[in-house]
RNA sequence: GCGGUUGUGGUGAAGUUGGUUAACACACUGGAUUGUGGCUCCAGCAUUCGCGAGUUCGAGUCUCGUCAAUCGCCCCA
């Protein structure tokens, strides 16, 4: 025996208990989408390069981080590192900024592909959960959003989390705020590491990020975006937090936070468990982007949302001791001894037909081991039978329970099991 | 992209300064019980130690490479 293959690094395969529990998670997520009026969208799993790699993004991401590749038609194309842009150009595609009820609420589920070096809880294929309303600007379509976030949280058993949240304001108030940071940074350039370079050249609010520059003393002087904000802005951020508020929902507004992207305006935000200090915590991030539609061509539309890591929200699940795989329990299990040909997966076809599920040997296991084969796949009820059951056309049906054991005819064999269960219920 | 740790059967693992028949436990299969499980007893179950090369009379044990997992940094749309 050798292992001829390995899966590729940074993927997993999921089966057993692990696959029943990420089902029990994607049907939690569906059904509180539902609640909130969200319908879901499948999009491709890649799409053209441009889609991601637009002008708002750093070139390390595009270049380092995408899987991209040309197809035999010369087109290139990119596994999707993210949610959000796929929607948007579905959103604008298909002309969804018709439709009479905006904003439209969309979810996703499902892969995502980005190259990075992989550590527990990070994958190069993941699997993110997001929502997008597209079409609205309001407070209240903000606060709602986060509450689904907080909602389905809450609902896989995570508990101690609290949302951080910042307001970047809308253009004009991130451009002046962009441009004070600049101007204060610019002077202290000597004292900064070489990220911060980087960063004050490509994304300035980024710098604030910083773990090595954090405690200098220049770095607590630093302009803070709250005082940037025009007054639309901080109107529009209070009634977000008063929203919240209203809502029972527990926040932290947190002045540096600005997300990884340039197209967010206004509110950001992340939920992030309160005991956990490092920054690998955040377990869902999101915001509002203004203009992300526009730059697909779709038109001066708003839109918020939010993108949820699933292998993490499931890991500190388990942490929290949330999410239990609930195994189904076999109905049937069918013993044949002997030589009686097909006579077991004859029995085991009528129980199914008539909607039990119901479990064979295939092996040639003496009685011991499919007793044993039976225990294991939790069956409640043991048809056992053997080449005298055959002649006479007849099985024992036996409950695992109460282990009493009758004999009947081949065609009182459903009647009886239906009795068993039946009872057991 | 950088640094640390780890890699033995289906699983958990032991393996002393390199000497060989690769412990032990669980699981699994068969038998004791010629057709009735969960207890007990007996037997079987890794031509081989992630993969490849090297040092050596001899390597699971040392060296190098490689793949992978994991932790930290960077990054995290």
């Amino acid at each position: 025996m050798e292992n001829r293959y390995q899966m590729p690094r940074g993927t997993f395969d999921l089966f057993d208990e692990e696959v029943l529990i990420w089902r029990q998670v994607e049907q939690l997520i569906r059904r509180i989408c539902q609640l909130y009026g969200y319908e879901e969208i499948r999009t491709p799993i890649f799409e053209a390069t441009e889609v991601f790699a637009g002008e708002n993004d750093s070139s390390d991401m595009v270049n380092k981080e995408m899987y991209s590749f040309n197809d035999n038609g010369g087109r290139s194309l990119t596994l999707r590192p993210e949610g959000t842009k796929g929607i948007i150009r579905a959103f604008v595609e298909h002309k969804m900024f018709g439709s009479p009820d905006l904003p439209r609420k969309l979810y996703y589920l499902g892969p995502m592909f980005r190259y990075d070096r992989p550590q527990k809880g990070r994958y190069r294929q993941f699997h993110q959960f997001g929502v997008e309303a597209i079409g609205a600007r309001d407070p209240l379509l903000d606060v709602e959003t986060i509450a689904l976030g907080w909602q389905i949280a809450k609902a896989m058993g995570i508990n101690n989390i609290t949302v951080m949240i910042n307001s970047l304001g809308d253009k004009e108030s991130r451009d002046a705020y962009r441009k004070a940071l600049t101007d204060y940074f610019t002077p202290h350039l000597d004292e900064l590491c070489e990220d911060c370079h980087r960063r004050l050249r490509q994304n300035p609010l980024r710098v604030l990020d910083c773990k090595v520059d954090r405690d200098k003393d220049f770095f607590r002087d630093a302009p803070s975006i709250q005082d940037y904000l025009n007054e639309p802005s901080r109107a529009y951020f209070a009634s977000v937090l008063k929203g919240l508020d209203d809502l029972g929902i527990s926040y932290q507004v947190e002045p540096h936070l600005v997300r990884g992207l340039d197209y967010y305006t206004n509110t950001v935000f992340e939920v992030v468990p309160v005991d956990d200090a490092g920054q690998q915590a955040t377990i869902i991030g999101g915001g509002q982007y203004d203009g992300l539609v526009e730059s697909f061509g779709g038109g001066d539309l708003c839109g918020f949302g939010f993108g949820m890591g699933l292998e993490r929200m499931i890991t500190l699940a388990k942490e929290q001791g949330g999410l239990q795989a609930i195994k189904p329990a076999n109905d049937v299990y069918v013993i044949a001894i002997g030589e009686v040909g097909d006579y077991g997966l004859t029995i085991a076809q009528q129980l199914r037909s008539a909607g039990y599920s119901v479990a064979l040997d295939y092996t040639h296991r003496g009685m011991k081991g499919q007793f044993k084969a039976a225990e294991r796949a939790g069956s409640k009820v043991i048809i056992i039978a053997g080449e005298d059951e055959l002649q006479q056309q007849k099985a024992n049906v036996k409950d695992t329970e109460t282990k009493e054991q009758i004999t009947v005819p081949v065609s009182e064999i459903i009647g009886t099991v239906e009795k068993i269960l039946g009872k057991r219920k």
